[in-house]
DNA sequence: CTGTTAGCGCATTCAG
DNA sequence: CTGAATGCGCTAACAG
């Protein structure tokens, strides 16, 4: 690879021109013949910017970090499409770093990723305490995805859960359903809490009930299988709807009620929540409330590249994106045999 | 953040000794006192090595670029992750670049890449022409990941499409289905090529038949569907078993099925290819063929570790991986009513 | 065992 | 309009 010096050496001009030739700052005021001269001699040699060395001038990488918990969970990979496409259509490149989730591992990318100068980070559902995030980020621009918490000290750009789970309770009860029953994510779950609330305060505003049954998993598969197995086995009817928490635990759900034998939508109807890239994939195709994640990733970014060039407002930004209920074939007007 | 001059000030020596023992080049042979008051001198500044700084000099970024069509396809995601993880394990970052298999933007991220001084390059399913690879690549190490064309010139990590079609044609046949459809990708794709020839060839070498029926998809849901979907309206009997050249295409013939009240695996047998994420999270869970991708991206990463260190005997290298089949739901002796 | 110095490739003063 | 010189933070001779 050649170096500005030998562009400088075979255009017989300085290293100096070279630098402001390539770098436009010469604008009209250059000689017309010493700019043709550079330009061959930069076709020729072939010549790139080592932007190693222009970082270290610069102080700045035009890089950032993405951290994230596991780019194979479904929910992300989309997300993180959208914080590539918007950074790299803005001259920024980014590291990828998966963490599982396990604060060692969060805190040694955040230490790495400053070693290595980058100009901003995206935090992915990083749980850590406030007050470590600070002492570790030190003043490395940030800005958060997935975090739910009020915290002042933070951007955040989040997705309105509360919301969305009343649209899709509220969709459930515009179809006819009278008894839906809700399997809920994580006990302590910020997201788990605020759908939940949602849909009790859903079925309360429509006077279907005041006590509506509900059922507590984590999030997996594991536990929409488990607990929709158990849910038929108890009962002799079957309620009319079934709202999980998120979509892989209504993927667990679909498949006991397919060894059920239930019918879905025909007896009962079943609706998720994220969207992911399954829901549209499986058969019945999965009604679902999709978080407008390329949004959010896109959203994390551009707040971010404003953090970094300092043209934002000051105080931390709270951004809140709505997400939409995508109606597919999991879900129906209850056939009444 | 602090500088080696700051430390060194702070800890009354030069920036060379501070250096020496950032860099563990001082072994033994080093004063303990002055081990002591560096120790402490970068405790208190909480200083950390200028990566920048250090890369200009060393020549090495410990920096890599891994170029994907998409990460949204669930086919990368965990490929994605043996890549990463490994190269973690061993000092280096990764650059993710999307490229939707353009070849302007796979050009584009080359020359990225390179003036970002990447260590190396990992290229997944990048099909650009070998010559304009290796012109705009230059002299950057680099290893491709299902790039399925017989290349002296390129490092190459690829899985058995042979092997592993063969092994689920001949399952099904072990499950004594006697009429079994092929429904295959692309045709001018080479993976889709060997996929269809080792289940012809199976067929032959069972003695089930010389002319065994295919379709020609090209791998998309949309596919699978429409050509199942005809498969089962012109014919009074539907046969034993559907072998889908991939995931996507089987998740659309199962949705035909479905709608069609073909009972899986009951009435028909289904078997995909590739074991994308997906598969495990439908019902019936689908039996298919599982292409070790996380062991492919971490060989990938592991032989262009090798190249960059020069430690990989001359001559390109070409790593056949073995697929696996995975048995699930969607396939069982037929029923006989 | 430790300090001085040069130079990695570039952008940017400051002169001319 | 252009060139010489400086320094970004660090490593590696080379001295001492």
């Amino acid at each position: 690879m050649s170096t500005i010096t030998d562009v400088a050496k075979k255009a017989g001009v300085s290293i100096a021109t070279v630098s402001r030739y390539v770098n436009g700052k010469a604008d009209g005021n250059m000689n017309e013949e010493t700019k043709r001269k550079i330009d061959e001699a930069i076709r020729e040699l072939n010549y790139e910017p080592n932007s190693i060395a222009r970082s270290l001038k610069s102080k700045e990488t035009k890089t950032i970090g993405l951290v994230v918990p596991d780019i194979v969970n479904p929910f992300f990979p989309l997300m993180v499409r959208g914080v590539e496409d918007f950074l790299r259509e803005n001259g920024y490149s980014v590291f990828l770093c998966n963490t599982d989730q396990n604060s060692q591992e969060e805190l040694a990318y955040l230490k790495l990723l400053q070693a290595r100068k980058v100009d901003g980070i995206i935090l992915v559902g990083v749980d850590l305490p406030s007050d470590v995030v600070l002492e570790y980020i030190a003043d490395t621009p940030f800005v958060c995805l997935e975090r739910h918490e009020n915290t002042a000290e933070f951007d955040v750009i989040y997705s309105d859960n509360y919301q969305g789970a009343y649209d899709a309770t509220k969709y459930l009860i515009d179809l006819g359903a009278k008894e839906i029953v809700h399997i809920a994510g994580r006990e302590n779950s910020k997201v788990a809490n605020l759908r939940k609330q949602a849909f009790i305060q859903c079925l309360a505003d429509h006077e279907i009930t005041s006590d509506p049954s509900i059922l507590n998993g984590s999030f997996r598969l594991e536990d929409g299988y488990r607990l929709t197995m158990e849910l038929i086995e108890q009962r002799k009817n079957i309620p009319d709807a079934i709202f999980y928490a998120n979509d892989f635990m209504a993927f667990g759900g679909i498949r006991a009620l397919v060894e059920k034998e239930v019918r879905i939508p025909q007896d009962i109807s079943v609706i998720g929540y994220d969207d992911v890239i399954v829901a549209s994939l499986i058969t019945p195709a999965l009604t679902t409330v999709r978080q407008p994640v390329y949004e959010m990733g896109k959203n994390a970014a551009e707040l971010l590249l404003k953090r970094i060039q300092g043209t934002v407002e000051p105080g931390k930004q709270h951004v809140l994106l709505k997400p939409e209920l995508v109606i597919r074939n999991s879900t129906s007007m209850k056939v009444v045999q």
